[in-house]
DNA sequence: GCGACAG
DNA sequence: ATCTTGTCGC
């Protein structure tokens, strides 16, 4: 997509200094096929305590293509952010940040779009290379491009079960954003807290619930 | 042309 | 992501 390779352009990574205050989780759900229930949850770091959240229901356009899961989501996301009154310091993505095949997951480009450090914390690989992954709870090795600059970090937050890519968005680093990441993981748990509690959210909502 | 492929 | 109960493993 040529909207990327321009952005990519754009983006900006540095250390983040000091610590973040309040941190925000990004993620949604679809109720149909053609309605997404998008959820920002806030909360408070690194005690990781729900501050609280918004939600905002969409209509969905476009379909999901590797690659190009920004345009499918990223309007939902926007929408919800409209909404939140205290804006966080950190928000933090369900999905890939850097470590895209055109350098720009959501992540990143919302991270263009709001202008506030952003983070990808992905499920699963879209793009990159690493060395094996020791079968241990906190193990981690760096993820790497074509050229072997390091753009993320796979981690094992969890024994025997697949591990998570995480990457930079905008306005943060790749060290930065493994500090932060880490201390937002709890034992025993796979995902980080923000992604996980707005998952959460996002399907209990859909379910009429809460 | 053949595979890979975030959610 | 979503369709879905019980069930194997740490």
């Amino acid at each position: 997509m040529k909207i990327q390779k321009t952005l990519k352009r754009r983006l900006i990574f540095k250390p983040y200094e000091g610590d973040p205050n309040v941190v925000a989780g990004v993620d949604l759900s679809f109720p149909s096929r053609e309605e997404g229930l998008a959820v920002i949850v806030l909360l408070e770091y690194p005690s990781m305590k729900v501050l609280r959240y918004v939600s905002e229901r969409v209509k969905i356009r476009f379909p999901y293509i590797p690659g190009l899961l920004v345009f499918r989501e990223g309007p939902a996301f926007l929408k919800a952010w409209e909404k939140l009154q205290v804006k966080p310091d950190l928000v933090v993505f369900d999905g890939q940040g850097i470590a895209h095949p055109r350098g720009i997951g959501i992540a990143s480009h919302m991270g263009l779009f709001i202008s506030i450090p952003t983070i990808g914390v992905a499920k699963s690989r879209l793009y990159g290379w690493h060395e094996e992954l020791p079968n241990e709870e906190g193990a981690s090795v760096p993820l790497k491009d074509k050229f072997g600059n390091t753009i993320g970090y796979v981690i094992r937050t969890k024994k025997s079960g697949k591990p998570i890519y995480i990457s930079p968005g905008h306005l943060i680093d790749v060290e930065s954003s493994y500090r932060i990441i880490k201390h937002m993981t709890v034992p025993g748990k796979r995902i980080p807290e923000p992604t996980r509690i707005a998952d959460i959210l996002t399907k209990k909502l859909k379910k009429g619930l809460f």
